[in-house]
DNA sequence: CATCCAAAACTAACATGCTACATGGTAGAT
DNA sequence: ATCTACCATGTAGCATGTTAGTTTTGGATG
C-alpha cells in the first residue's frame, strides 16, 4: 500500500499559519504585551495581504491574545490582575472537572500524555530553558482537558488560556520565577491521578494555579515592567 | 448628573449587527438548521458587501452556531448528540461554579435578575410563546453568568451555548416540548437561590440541564425533522 | 517656551476583483 | 443502460482599492 495515496487533508490556509506565527510571537515574548500590531505592517513582514492578517487578528482577540480597537489599531493584550485572576479561576474550573472525568474514564491516555510532559519539562526544567519549559506545561495541562473528552470544553479551554500561557513565559524569564516549585507541583498532581485520588487532584489543581497568579501580583508590584509598552517593534 | 455625558461607545459596525441578524435568525428558525449560507447572498440580502458577512459568519463558528466549509460554503450548524450532550455538560460546569459564587457574594443581584427573567418566562408560557420563553430562559441562564462576575466565564459561556438555545426553540415549536415542567424547574431554581442553596442549587441545574439533552433524544428518535437540510432558504 | 490648530499620516472598516477549488449536470463513449 | 470526462457554475480565500475615523506632527501664535 503506497503511503503517496493516503488521504490528503486541505492545505493550511494563510490564515491559520498567520494566527499561529502571531500567537507564538506573543507567547515567546518577541510581540511584547501591549505592542501596536498594523494589519500593514503585519503584512508586509509576512509577505500576504492584510486580509488573511485581519482574519487572524479577528481569531487571536477571540483568545484574548489581542485587542482590536475600532479604526486604531490592534494590541498585543495587557494584562492586569482581575483579568488574569478571573482567567485563571476560568480555567481551573475546566481543568478540575476535565480531570474527574479523565481520572474516571480516560485513566490510561491521562497518564501516559502528563507523564510524557513531565519528562519534557523536567528536561527543560534542567537546562533553564524557560519558553520550553512553557510549552511543556502547556502540553501537560493540555492532556487534562483533552483527557477529559469533552470537545467543547476542549475548545473553548484552548480559547482562554493564551494570556496565561503569555504571562508565564514573561514571569519565567524576566524574573527567574521558580521552575523547581512548579515541576514538583506538576510531579504531584501526576501522582495524584495514578492513585485516582481526584480529590486530591482537585486540591492540587487550585494551589498550583494560585501560584501563577502569585508569582504575577508579585511581578506587578515589584517591577514595573509590564507597563514598556513598547509602541511599535514590529 | 446629566445622561446626556454618558459614555459613547463607538456605534456598531456593520459586521456586528450582521452577526446579530444571523444569529437570531437562526435561534428563531428562520434560517434552518444545516441551511446553506452563501456570502454573496447574504451580502445582497442584507444590502452590503461580503467582507462584513464573511467576517460575522467567522464569528458565528466561533460560537458554534455556523459552519464554514473552506471553498464550499457556510452551513447552519446540524447538531449530533454527542455534541449537545457535550456543550450540555460544559455549560452545566460553568453554571454551577456561578451560582456558587453569586449565591455567596451577589445574592440581591441574582434573585433580582432570576426572578425578572422567570416573570418574563411565565407570560411567553401563558401565551404559549416558544420564542419569548425561550429569550427568557437565555436571559435567566445569563443572569446566573453573570451574577458569578467573572468576566472570562462569562464570554465564554456567550460563545457556547447558541447552539444550544437554537435547539430549544425548535423543540419547543416543532414538537411541543412541555413549557409548563420547564417554568417548574427554574422556579425551584429560584427558591434554592433565594434560600441560599448552593448544593441543592447544583443539583437542580443538572436535573435541569439533563431535560434538554433528553428531550433532544426524543426529538432525534421520534421525528426526522432534523435531517430536512434545507438546501437554500436564503 | 507653551499652546492651539490644521494638515498630513495612519488606521481599520468596508467594497470589489480575481483565482483556485468544489460540485452538478451533460454529452459522449462503451 | 452505465460510466467517464468535461464544462458551467457556485464557493470562499486572498489581494487590493476606497472611505471614514483617529492620532500625530509641524508650525504659527501667544
Amino acid at each position: 500500500m503506497s503511503s503517496s495515496l493516503k488521504r490528503i487533508d486541505p492545505p493550511t490556509s494563510l490564515m491559520e499559519v498567520t494566527v499561529d506565527r502571531i500567537r507564538d510571537a506573543i507567547i515567546a515574548g518577541e510581540l511584547p504585551l501591549g505592542c501596536k500590531l498594523s494589519e500593514q505592517r503585519l503584512a508586509d513582514m509576512l509577505g500576504i495581504s492584510r486580509s488573511p492578517v485581519r482574519d487572524a487578528l479577528a481569531a487571536l482577540q477571540v483568545e484574548g491574545l489581542v485587542t482590536i480597537s475600532p479604526k486604531r489599531g490592534s494590541f498585543v493584550f495587557t494584562p492586569d490582575l482581575k483579568a488574569v485572576d478571573e482567567i485563571n479561576e476560568h480555567r481551573c474550573i475546566l481543568e478540575k472537572a476535565s480531570i474527574r472525568k479523565a481520572i474516571a474514564n480516560n485513566h490510561a491516555a491521562l497518564l501516559k500524555n502528563m507523564a510524557a510532559a513531565c519528562t519534557r519539562m523536567a528536561e527543560a526544567a534542567r537546562r533553564e530553558d524557560a519558553l520550553q519549559y512553557t510549552r511543556g506545561d502547556m502540553e501537560f495541562h493540555n492532556s487534562i482537558i483533552l483527557s477529559g473528552g469533552n470537545h467543547s470544553i476542549t475548545s473553548s479551554y484552548k480559547r482562554t488560556i493564551g494570556p496565561l500561557m503569555a504571562l508565564r513565559t514573561h514571569l519565567f524569564t524576566i524574573m527567574n520565577e521558580n521552575l523547581a516549585r512548579s515541576m514538583k507541583e506538576h510531579l504531584a498532581l501526576l501522582e495524584a491521578c495514578r492513585a485516582k485520588d481526584a480529590d486530591e487532584a482537585e486540591r492540587l489543581v487550585d494551589v498550583h494555579a494560585a501560584h501563577l497568579v502569585d508569582a504575577y501580583r508579585v511581578a506587578l508590584s515589584e517591577t514595573s515592567l509590564f507597563d514598556g509598552l513598547s509602541t511599535v517593534t514590529a
